[in-house]
DNA sequence: TAAGATTGAGTCCTCAATCTTC
DNA sequence: GAAGATTGAGGACTCAATCTTA
């Protein structure tokens, strides 16, 4: 294996060890406020609170998670009162999902959480360092939208 | 939320999104080879491969996976001829995993495939952005690593 | 008693089948 | 027939309990 071919191995080596690290932080600190929810279901949350109402559809293709994962997830979300979800009234198959008052309350308090600890995390890095990898990361994801996309 | 705030906010979310789309892409690629392997197994394999041998319970510490993971997985390795078992003969407790010349054949060939597709999306970043994110990457995990430890 | 490892139960995600409405 | 959404089956991971050996 050449140089470069090292270079990429090494990369993938160190994100494949983010997503293990990272996913298994996540896990212990789901469900602190005893909901009862689904890991990803904060996500979803999030997610309708930051971009407004949408429909199911387009919570799977915003978040790149299969509908099924959303349709549970707005179900345990609707159940448990953080989101509320009407009938398009021009569309009768599709529904509109809004957060509630408490599902925003909620979203912040995990949010604050959240930027706690990324703030921990990321204490003694430069603001350049903090932008950069920011920067970077959004490119990457937009590269796999693309790769995915284009099959 | 102020302005720093909202820096952290928007990190979280390319990271949460790279977390999903990273392991949706990389789920359809698991098992092109006909070994009927778990998803996770191929990462096992490639860690047995590059770190040399390693008894389960190192494996599942240097990869940040639950040791019943790891168990599951080197023992369908084994079954499917990737990786040989041999009892510690220090420590009859324990197990050496080793890779065996068609586990390490498999790897070569992942890994292979693994950089094209990191080519790829990397195409037209410079080689000194490449370079700063593994960097951050990996500095970012020491980081993760820390944080678990200091629990 | 602790460490290495395995196994079982429960949960979440993926994929395919299904239902309703356009 | 296609799109929005739901549901069921199977697989993978987490956690706890268990077994063996140090």
């Amino acid at each position: 294996m050449g140089q470069a071919d090292d270079e990429y191995t090494m990369l993938g080596r160190e994100l494949s060890m983010f997503i293990r690290r990272w996913t298994r932080l996540r896990e212990r600190r789901t469900d602190q406020y005893g909901y009862g929810l689904d890991r990803a279901a904060f996500a979803v949350l999030a997610h309708v609170v930051f971009d407004g109402a949408a429909r199911l559809s387009a919570l799977a293709a915003g978040m790149c998670v299969d509908l099924s994962v959303i349709s549970r997830q707005v179900a345990a979300l609707e159940a448990a009162g953080l989101v509320a979800r009407t009938r398009d009234p021009a569309d009768r198959r599709a529904s509109l999902i809004v957060a509630t008052e408490a599902g925003m309350e909620l979203t912040e308090r995990k949010r604050e959480q959240f930027v706690t600890l990324l703030r921990k995390l990321l204490d003694d890095w430069t603001p350049d360092e903090r932008a950069e990898f920011a920067r970077l990361m959004g490119r990457l994801n937009g590269a796999l939208t693309a790769h995915d996309e284009g099959k």
